[in-house]
DNA sequence: GTCTATACGGAGATAGAC
DNA sequence: GTCTATCTCCGTATAGAC
């Protein structure tokens, strides 16, 4: 049951979550999710304890997000070879946000990072369930105690061409670091 | 001649150095600078007309340091395929730190490109100097329109291992990844 | 040239009316 | 539950004494 205050934090999370990528969240002040969400930001201490607090409600909102994402190529790949392939295509699916904000992910585990580790920590959870996808994939492969150095590596690779995309704002490298990508994958 | 305003700008632009690369740029506070630096903060913009020109001052310094770095390697290694193990050895010299903090260059160009791009700008001439020292390796190699996106994806590599390692506080992870690195470089 | 004191704005967070 | 008004702190930047 959507009641009403459950949807007005909806709002401002969902709010939060576009401006937190495009700005960062130290950089994001309340007053400006106030105005992208229509809710004045005196409220917000109704809904969440403290801007940690928020943060941490658009992650969880990200996570779910991910699961589901993780869920469908299950679904729509049966090959590990192509569920591994669909993830290295993921950097295609909003390649003019990547090259302009950088990776959602990975900007912020940057961010939280330097002194806010207890926000990263759960920042990398995001990175955690794709890794424990991919460890799946390269398991299924045939690949034992290899998988999860493998996983890390992909994850690694995407990571690298994001965030040299976005230093150069490049769109056409990602697209050739994708290729690149996939042909490791092919290869192995 | 290094006169005394001279030391002194000297001096802050150490401190700031190393505080921007702990903190972030924008999470350091001129009175932490003042502090690490034993200057008051009043006097900053007696050297400095602003906290943007500070980090121009910071860039410059850093740019000097990679440049005279290059210099050496070149000094050091004829081959250009040993120069480019060099440079892929980078995140060995001081793994402790980019597991904590990050890669310098790399942390600073993804804050930076969120909201200020002008700086961001001028944060990746950093990577252009390695980039254009890397593309000179390749040529050498005997590659030639493809040099700059060798060097492109040099770089990505290098800054996947670092943002990974970084997330995950994972030493073992960079060196392996380095190991990875090597034997591209030994495959071309 | 170097210092102290302070202006000014904006941040996160709170109080309390309705 | 929702709003406005406001508090407090700390950021960059400035003024002006020495």
């Amino acid at each position: 049951m959507a009641s009403k205050g459950e949807k007005n934090r909806q709002r401002i999370i969902q709010a939060a979550n576009e401006l937190f990528y495009h700005k960062g969240f130290n950089q994001t002040a309340f007053s400006e999710v106030a105005e992208a969400s229509g809710i004045p930001k005196g409220n917000f201490y109704y809904y969440f304890k403290s801007k940690d607090e928020l943060l941490d409600a658009v992650i969880a909102m990200r996570l779910e997000g991910i699961r589901d994402m993780l869920h469908e190529w299950r679904a729509e790949y049966a090959e590990p070879r192509e569920r591994l392939k669909r993830y290295a295509r993921i950097l295609l699916n909003e390649t003019r946000d990547v090259v302009r904000y950088g990776c959602p992910m990975g900007s912020l585990n940057v961010e939280l990072g330097k002194t806010q580790l207890a926000l990263q920590s759960r920042a990398s959870e995001m990175f955690t369930l794709f890794h424990d996808w991919l460890v799946e994939q390269f398991v299924a492969l045939g690949y034992r105690q290899d998988a999860a150095p493998l996983a890390l590596h992909l994850l690694a690779m995407s990571q690298g061409a994001a965030l040299i995309g976005n230093v150069y704002q490049d769109q056409p490298f990602i697209s050739s670091e994708v290729e690149r990508i996939i042909d490791w994958i092919d290869s192995l």
